[in-house]
Formats: C-alpha cells, structure tokens, sequence
DNA sequence: CGCGTTCGG
C-alpha cells in the first residue's frame, strides 16, 4: 500500500458524502465489502487554494514541467511571513495573510497534528521511530516540520522519497507552509530538495527532500551522514532497493555510527503506510549491542490515535524503537467481488464499465487497473466500439489509456476533467497505483493481476510476467475510488481468490540483479556483504551470483575488495556492466569514450525511437529512420541518432519528429550524456578539455570495433552464435535467445551477436543488439575469471 | 512463431 500527497489538498468541488448510496446495484455484486466506521471530515471550508489543488506530489503535471520552472521562487509575501511564525505554534501569529491562514488550518486539521507532542516527546529519548501513517495523514509534509525546532535537531533534516516528483512538489508544500522560499531561490531558503540533475538548496537548508538514490550518493562521499540530524525515510511499504539499502545503512550507523559522528546523534524516522511495522522493530532492534539492550527503564513505548482494533503499535516490545500509528483520510469504499473467477478479465471489465455507465449517476469517473499496453489498447478499442452504440439518452463514454510508454500528450488528458455529460474510463496499468493520481475517480475496477520483473540469477536474465497483486496492492488500488468522495471498488476476482493472495508484494531487492547493490555497499566499506543486515536477507545464491559478475568485471580483486575500477564504476551512476563499458572505453587502445557515453546514455532512456500503432506508420518510420540505421546493429544506429540530434542547431523538435525519434527521450539523453561528461572528467577517464561538442568523425572500422569491444567488456556473458537451425544461442549456458522486433537486426542472421539488455517476455528476447565477430567473444571471455 | 509493469543515480 501507499501513502501518496499526504498533506496536500484535494479538491473539494465535490460534496463529501458519509456513505455511498448506488441507484442499483450491478448484478454481479455478490459480497458488499466492509465499510470504514468513519466518514472523513471536512478539511478547509473557505480557503482559496487555486495554487495547491492539483499540487498532488505524484501528479503528471509537475512531472512534465522542466527543471527550471520547478524551481521558479516564491512570492515576497511569503518571504515576510518567514520570520514571525513557527511553524509548530498552535496559534496562527496574528496580521499572517488569508492564504498563510489557510494553510495553517489545513495543517492543523490534518490527522496527524494531535500526534505532534507525542512524536517529538518519543523522539527526545529514541533515536528510531517506526512511524505507520496511512494515506491522506499529513506525515510526509508534516514531520520534519514537528521535529525542526527540537533541540537535539542542530543539523538539516533528510526526507526521502521514492520518486523525483513527490520530493520536489513535497518540499514546494513545505516551504509554502512555513514561509520560506524554495531552494536555491534564496541564502534564506530553508526547505529545499536534490533530485538527479537539480539540486535546489541554499547554505541555511534545514528540511530537505531528496531521492532515495540521491541520500544513497550523499552517502559515497559522506557516510556518516554528518550533516544531518535526522533522516527520515518515507514509504518505505514501496520497499524499492534503495530504501533497503539505506535502511541498513541506517541501521549500521546507529548502532556503531557514534565516534563517526563525533557523537552528534542521529535521529531516524521510518514512515509507512501499512502497518506491518514489527519487521521494522526487530530489524532495528537487532542492530544494537547487548549493554544498549539490557537497559532497564527501557519500557515499550507508543503513541495510537486508533480508536479500533489496530493495537500493533502498542504490543510491540521495542526498547530502541518508538513506534506510531496514525490513521489516513479516506472516503468509504465498498468492495464487490465477482460470483466466479473469469479466465478474461478484459471481458469482465467491458461488463462491469457499462453497469456502472448505466445505473449510477454523473459525476463519478471510472480507474480500471490492467496489466499492459496490450490489455490497456483492447479494451480500449471494445469501450469505444460499445460506446459508440450508446443511445442519446444515455451520457457519452469516454475511454483514456494510460501507461508509462503513452507519450506525454495523451498522459494529460486524463487530468482533464470530463466534458458535458460525460464519464471518463481510465484504462491504466499500475502506474496509477502509486505514480499518478487521476482526479475525479469513484469507481475502481481491478484485474488483480499486474506485470512483474523479477531477475533469474542462475539464467541470468529478467522474466516480465503477469502475476496475482498482493492484498496490499489490492487496497491501494481500492483507495483510489475513495479520494475525493464514496466509492466502489469491484474487483475482477473471487473474494476466496483476494484472500488467498499474499500480503506484499515481494520487495525489490528479493527480485532484481544484485550486482549494483553489492558494488555499493562494497564502495561504502562494507567488507562482507553476506553480513550486510537487509530487511529481507536474498538468497545466497543470489548473492554469489552477483559477487561473480562483479569479479567478472574486475571491480572486486580476487580477495573480494573493491578495486580502483570498481571504485570508478560504483561513482558512476550506471549498473555496473554499463560502468565497466565506459571504463573500458577510456582504455588508450580504444579511446572511443565520447562515442560510448552517448550510446550508454540512450540504454539508460526509454527507446528513443517512437513506437508507431499502425502499419502505414510503421512503415512510415522505417523509411524516415533508414538514414540512421546501420547494418552493425543497434549500439551503432544509437549512436548515429545522438550524434544527429546533437549537430542540430536550429530545430530539434522538428529534427525529432522527422526521423520519429522521441524528443522527450532525446532531452533526457542529453542530460545524463552531459553528467556522464562531467563525471569522466572527475574520474580522470576524459581529459579536462574534452568537450561535448563532438566534431563529425568519419567512423572506421577500427573504430567501430573498438566501440563494440568496449561493450563486450561488460557483456560477455550476454553473448550468442547462431546455430544451423537459423536460433541464435548464449555462449554461456547455451540459451535460446531471439533478437527483439525493435532491433535493427530483426530478422538477420550474422555470426554473433552482442545484447545489452536480456529479458524474457513472451520468449527469451535480446534487445539492443550488436553484431559481432565470434573471435572478439573469445577475446573478451578469455580475460574474464570465467 | 513481431514487442517494453513501474521507479531511480
């Protein structure tokens, strides 16, 4: 499950009602769901908030907006405010302006804001608290600003956040509550946030807001964390690899940080949305020393605003770990789940859409969760088609796909609210379950089923399946039909088939190639990663998986320390194959780095080139592309687009839209090629006057070679011969592996071939495909420890 | 034998 915008208004355009009364009901509704005992309050009665509605921290439109505008500053009457008031006052100071009064009453109605003397009490004596805050409960906004005037808290507060836009909008919101200009904006700043390619702070920053990758490379060059009081690390329920990584981290400072810190404390607040928080207990716990543990005025302590049976917080036993349980603000949401199971849910859907067109009335849009592009455009096309068969007396149906790979355009008009007698269906993948919130949803329809990537160690290969969601997922799901106003969530599976499905979701570092996470421990000096205290311990074999492919690379020396090499990969931000590439390519008797920074830079976008729907257009495209391609393969053909787009000097967009190049991803491209520029630079693999400014080269041979072998280095292993039969099979291992549709060398056969990006989908596909020369396979294998 | 759930440095 998943807190998101919490402490950030929703409209309120639409009346709140307690309980939600359908005209009929479906037919297939079988078992009504539990209702919530509580209806919501009402937050803000006259507040003007023209400026915060639709600030969601997840929403589309903030994401769309450039760094520059995202960082525009505040307005001067914000700025008189900031000396007058502190935030924690539980009076607004007098002659504060409407809006500034405003923003303290929604503040003060949050859930959370009762618990502000609870949690600052808990956190004079404790130095972990495990914080449980459901959706809408206020603590990602609210927290750090309880805790800044706290005397122990001397330092900047850290808040990290999984995703680039809630830390960005998150610390907007902040600032504007407090007063303060944002960021870089002014040497008053004291809210501010890091996100990669923008860094928004200023000398006085107190609360800052950053990604979990960027406290992560905070931590390579300062691994005490010296200039902070207190990290506090928000939806950690998400369990991505990162906030694993750091809740170790975390956990090894504390418990042997002190000399580091030179006896500063450090304050860590662990906020979730799900309340499965005696993991967090015993795994913070467990990282003190036995004398800590023995104290005997240690006594469990908790704070609960709960009312009802969610007494967990208060049972635990934690004697360093405070913990705390707020609830959220949720509208109502009733459950039905269908009679029998269904082998089509795509049919199920198109059933249940129409019901609800049908029996209840306007406004109310409808989210429907599927697994992908595929599911999403079919039943897109059946919505329109029944849609368009629907008689004048009935409202118009209005069907919007949404996924990540839908270019921006389309991506908005599910943030439009619907026209004139007119309901919106939102056909979505689960980027909507924690990424983007859709305004104006009361129903949900769920699949129960989503797309999952988990990474075989022993194939050596990533497996995108559709999998059963977990419960928690299913509740999240459900809670976006409760946003604004009752809803109803119908769920496209038995309720025996909901509780048969397993709690959570299997968190991230139990499923993903551990070769980055190991290198990064291993450059932040943990020695043994075997002994490294993750949350949920991966296999062994996993581990060793890893710890092979990283000696393979020669970023750990035969002892298992990390190399000079290592090291350089590691400040990269690139897994570590991508790492050892550009290494490689910095070598003298390659010298191609400028070349392989703009190919490495594309594989770390979204496909830069267009994925067209129709035939014609495809073919379209592949006419207009010809110029680009090149018979090598895809590493080359890359490479030709960066090197075209970059000489462009008057029209990019148009340059873009003549060879169906996405502009977005070429942006994007040319941001990560600029830092990887600079951090070459840094690590001495580019002189000081290299320059972005490549200068046409007449591309040989040689050079190629050079470029291809350069990749070899960090993919050997992905590697393939054709065989009589026309397949092309790993070199190691001797699997099938097909070329993916979206190469240039679909369809081909060459000697060998070279891919950077492994998957099975349907089949065993190797995507983003070179060709090469069996011997340079050789080569390459023979200098690995294989 | 024709294809990419979603984040992040």
């Amino acid at each position: 499950m998943s807190a998101d915008d919490d402490g950030i208004p929703v409209p309120r355009s639409i009346a709140n009602k307690a309980e939600f009364e359908p005209n009929a009901k479906p037919t297939v509704v079988l078992h009504p769901g539990k209702k919530r005992k509580r209806a919501p309050q009402q937050q803000i009665t006259d507040a003007k908030h023209e400026n915060t509605v639709g600030e969601d921290k997840t929403s589309l439109e903030t994401r769309q907006l450039d760094s520059k505008k995202l960082r525009r500053p505040h307005g001067q009457s914000s700025l008189k405010a900031t000396s007058n008031v502190a935030p924690t006052t539980p009076k607004p100071v007098k002659g504060l302006n409407a809006k500034r009064e405003a923003l303290f009453r929604f503040r003060k109605d949050l859930p959370i804001w009762p618990s502000a003397d609870g949690i600052r009490q808990l956190l004079r004596s404790k130095n972990i608290m495990i914080l449980v805050g459901e959706t809408g409960s206020g603590k990602s906004t609210q927290v750090p600003q309880f805790l800044l005037h706290e005397a122990w808290c001397t330092g900047a507060i850290a808040i990290t956040q999984p995703r680039r836009v809630a830390a960005i909008s998150l610390a907007r919101r902040v600032a504007e509550e407090m007063g303060s200009p944002l960021g870089s904006s002014s040497p008053a700043s004291k809210v501010g946030y890091s996100v990669r390619f923008d860094n928004s702070v200023s000398a006085n920053t107190r609360i800052k807001y950053l990604t979990e990758g960027m406290l992560l490379q905070e931590m390579l060059r300062d691994p005490s964390l010296s200039s902070y009081s207190t990290v506090i690390v928000d939806e950690v329920h998400e369990r991505s690899v990162n906030v694993d990584l750091i809740l170790g981290f975390l956990r090894n400072l504390l418990a042997n940080g002190s000399s580091k810190r030179k006896g500063k404390p450090l304050k860590v607040v662990v906020m979730s949305a799900t309340a499965d928080v005696e993991a967090l207990v015993n795994f913070f716990n467990a990282g003190f020393t036995k004398a800590e543990k023995s104290n005997p005025h240690a006594a469990p302590k908790s704070i609960a605003q709960d009312d009802d049976a969610d007494t967990t917080a208060q049972e635990l036993h934690a004697d360093e770990v405070a913990t705390c349980h707020i609830q959220g603000r949720l509208f109502p949401v009733k459950v039905v789940y269908l009679p029998a199971p269904t082998q089509d849910f795509v049919e199920a859907a198109l059933k249940i859409i129409f019901q609800i067109h049908y029996k209840e009335p306007l406004p109310g849009d409808i989210l429907v969760f599927l697994t992908g592009q595929d599911t999403v455009e079919s039943l897109e096309r059946l919505v329109n088609e029944y849609g368009d068969t629907l008689g004048p007396e009935v409202p118009k149906i209005l069907a919007l796909p949404l996924f990540a790979a839908l270019p921006q355009a389309a991506q908005q008009k599910v943030f439009q609210p619907a026209p004139f007698k007119t309901r919106k269906v939102i056909l979505s993948t689960n980027i909507a379950e924690t990424s983007v919130t859709v305004p104006g949803v009361r129903y949900v329809i769920d699949s129960g089923k989503m797309k999952m990537k988990q990474f075989r160690s022993r194939l050596g290969l990533d497996s995108l399946l559709v999998k059963p969601v977990s419960k928690s997922s299913a509740i999240q799901r459900k809670g976006r039909a409760g946003r604004e106003a009752a809803g109803i969530c119908f769920r496209l599976y038995t309720e025996k088939d909901y509780q048969s499905l397993e709690q959570n979701s299997i968190p991230e570092i139990l499923r993903c190639d551990l070769s980055d996470a190991l290198l990064g421990m291993k450059a932040r000096g943990v020695s043994n990663v075997l002994e490294f205290p993750f949350l949920n311990p991966p296999s062994r074999e996993a581990l060793e998986k890893a710890l092979l492919q990283l000696l393979q690379l020669s970023a750990l020396g035969d002892d298992g320390s990390i190399s000079d090499v290592g090291l350089q990969m590691a400040k990269l931000p690139l897994n570590p194959a991508l790492g050892r590439v550009i290494v490689e390519a910095a070598k003298v008797e390659n010298d191609c780095l400028a070349d392989v920074i703009d190919i490495v830079a594309c594989l770390n976008v979204e496909s830069i080139f267009i994925n067209l729907m129709t035939e014609e257009k495809k073919e379209e495209a592949e006419e207009a592309r010809r110029e680009l391609f090149r018979r090598d393969g895809d590493h080359l053909t890359l490479l030709a687009a960066v090197r075209g787009y970059a000489a462009e000097q008057s029209d990019r967009k148009a340059w873009a839209r003549k060879y169906f190049v996405s502009h977005r991803a070429m942006q994007n491209v040319m941001d990560i090629r600029k830092q990887l520029f600079q951090q070459c630079k840094q690590l001495k693999l580019l002189p000081e006057s290299a320059s972005l400014e490549v200068p046409a080269t007449t591309y040989s041979e040689a050079r190629n070679a050079a470029i291809i072998k350069s990749l070899l280095r960090g993919f050997a292993t992905n590697t393939a011969r054709l065989t009589p039969d026309g397949s092309y099979k790993t070199l190691i291992g001797n699997q099938t592996v097909a070329i993916h549709p979206s190469s240039v060398l679909f369809g081909r056969r060459v000697e060998a071939i070279l891919f950077t990006e492994f998957v099975f989908t349907s089949k065993s596909y190797g995507r983003n495909v070179s060709a090469v020369r069996l011997g340079w396979i050789d080569e390459a294998l023979a200098n690995d420890h294989l």
